[in-house]
DNA sequence: TTGTAAGCGTTATCAA
DNA sequence: TTGATAACGCTTACAA
């Protein structure tokens, strides 16, 4: 049982001897209504704390202003700045929001998605996981003409309009950097190689090393699973134990950190011995001894207009949009490069 | 528009040439049926990938089966365990969630609640923001016999369901631990003071130091505005220039850590001169040099048995709950207080 | 075994 | 200026 205590417009028809019709245009200020009626349903409806329901309007109008947002983490700096630039965008523009974090898990993907095909919805936009190589569930949704826009971890497959960084540019941006700084045998460490994202950041780097004449090392170069700061510590025993490397670029901070503590830990000095970039400008990054040199990652632009391009479509669902939207990274330097 | 492509009943009884009625009750294995009706209708539903319209079924059903959840923050490990209890529990008994984060704005959270009221949800969790002190919100939602359930930052003024940590009892083991460790000049950092939980954090602190017989001294005590890493590093900065503590109760992990940082640059060695103990475990502690000492919040469970609560109440609206419930805290011990 | 019709709460169309 | 009625998609008495 819902809602005991609330009240309808029948229940304020009954009690002024009106009609619902009459009742509902006066809330609705039509001014046909005569003024002293109208006085009378909104006071009443004060009085007794009215609110349209929900599921009804929603049924009515076939639209329930409300977007969904599929997304793979919640504790995640970035995330949480994407989706307060939706939230933001979405609000000031009359929609509501429902997240559901997959936890990187495709199968909650694909339960969390099909919970929102029925209507639910007016539109979806999402992040795919990590875990995720099978498309058909978004593919589901774009095929009922479901406004659907991806942001970030996208899939190339379905045709909707797409909000992504340019990772490519940002990895050469940092890999450039290291290489200005005087780093001569940099090595990479990244997330899940199936990630569009990652391939990007890595080929950004294969560039960089390749236009500042810098030889790739296949042993200095690894695919983390997760990207989070137990695979950071173990990706560069290795090349640490060889005292090989001068410089680092990881596809995450917290790949970065996990690095920066496994070479502590065998003396190595950071940056003096190794220069180390990371990525997404965690705020974990400026507290860190040594605070760490990242690529910024603008989530709250990317949410924003992620949810502008899905709620352009949804009011205008004829107009199918397709494009790509690119935003871009920026290099911020801290101790972890200053040498 | 919501659905172009969304199939409803109507067209798999028309295109079969039967009643709606039919079409539903086949759909809902009602044994009535006849077999081969039922079959096509089936297999009418799976070739046009037919669901249910969620809208329609809330309406009809007086229920949505789905509960709201008001919380002030996302990045926040501590929320983020919250969350994923009240998720888990509430997917395997059926139930959607809906997340609103108030980003401790107590102005959000008054109209993200009242977007609650409506009949978009049955029922709704909630934990306070920092800036909330006036509760008329939350006595509207309940005033409607809507099911409500308050977990970690409570309103007292309301007659519902609570589930809390013990932070009295967590302050107090904190602060034990410190005097344990050989602190007699122990500090307080702490959040906001008008939040139960740091009146009770605070509590337990003072109570340690009157049964171990110390002193407590004012200029060590501090309640700051947001408990975050910058508040941590201001707040004992006077402390630290008149090298008058030995010891450090902090009231969240981020505190402790930037109280740590200052402490640090003044030359400070941790523990050694000043032993520190957090709250809430992040996993920033286990990362940071010293590791941190901390109190650890049960947030997984915590969110599992308010969802549970809430879901009795809802399923069960006759039955008025209003207990408390209060879970445990556990010292965690790490390098900050071991000398 | 199936169909008709009412109803969930709302708004819009038509009549009065 | 107001009221009766249909409709949104679905389920369920009640009838047939």
């Amino acid at each position: 049982m819902m809602k005991k205590g609330s009240v309808t417009i029948k229940d304020i028809a009954l009690e002024l001897g009106i009609s619902v019709s009459t009742v509902s245009r006066a809330l609705a200020d039509n001014p046909l209504v005569k003024p002293a009626t109208r006085q009378a349903v909104k006071e009443l409806a004060k009085k007794y704390n009215y609110r349209p329901n929900f599921t009804a309007l929603s049924l009515r109008n076939n639209r329930t202003r409300t977007i969904g947002i599929i997304i793979p983490q919640l504790v995640h700096e970035f995330f949480s700045m994407v989706i307060r630039g939706i939230e933001d965008f979405a609000y000031s523009n009359g929609y509501n929001v429902i997240i559901s974090s997959t936890h990187e898990s495709y199968e909650r993907e694909v339960i969390d998605t099909k919970a929102l095909i029925n209507g639910r919805v007016d539109g979806l936009l999402a992040c795919v996981s990590k875990s995720t190589t099978n498309y058909d569930h978004f593919k589901e949704f774009a095929e009922r003409n479901l406004p659907l826009v991806f942001f970030d971890c996208i899939c190339d497959e379905i045709d909707s309009p797409k909000v992504v960084l340019d990772d490519f540019e940002a990895g050469y941006q940092a890999t450039q950097h290291l290489v200005e700084t005087g780093c001569t045998q940099i090595a990479y460490v990244g997330g899940p190689i199936n990630l569009q994202i990652n391939q990007d950041r890595f080929g950004g780097y294969k560039k960089a090393l390749n236009e500042a004449g810098l030889a790739l090392n296949e042993s200095w170069i690894k695919h983390c699973e997760t990207g989070d700061y137990d695979d950071g510590s173990e990706s560069v025993r290795d090349m640490v134990a060889a005292r090989s490397i001068d410089g680092l670029f990881a596809g995450t901070d917290m790949l970065a950190i996990g690095a920066i503590k496994t070479m502590k830990k065998a003396g190595l000095q950071i940056p003096k011995d190794v220069a180390v970039v990371g990525f997404s400008n965690w705020s974990i990054g400026t507290i860190y001894e040594p605070s760490l040199t990242t690529m910024s990652q603008p989530g709250y632009e990317m949410g924003q207009k992620a949810a502008e391009l899905l709620i352009q479509q949804i009011d205008n669902p004829d107009k199918k949009l397709t494009d790509t939207f690119t935003l871009h990274s920026e290099l911020i330097q801290r101790e972890s490069t200053q040498r």
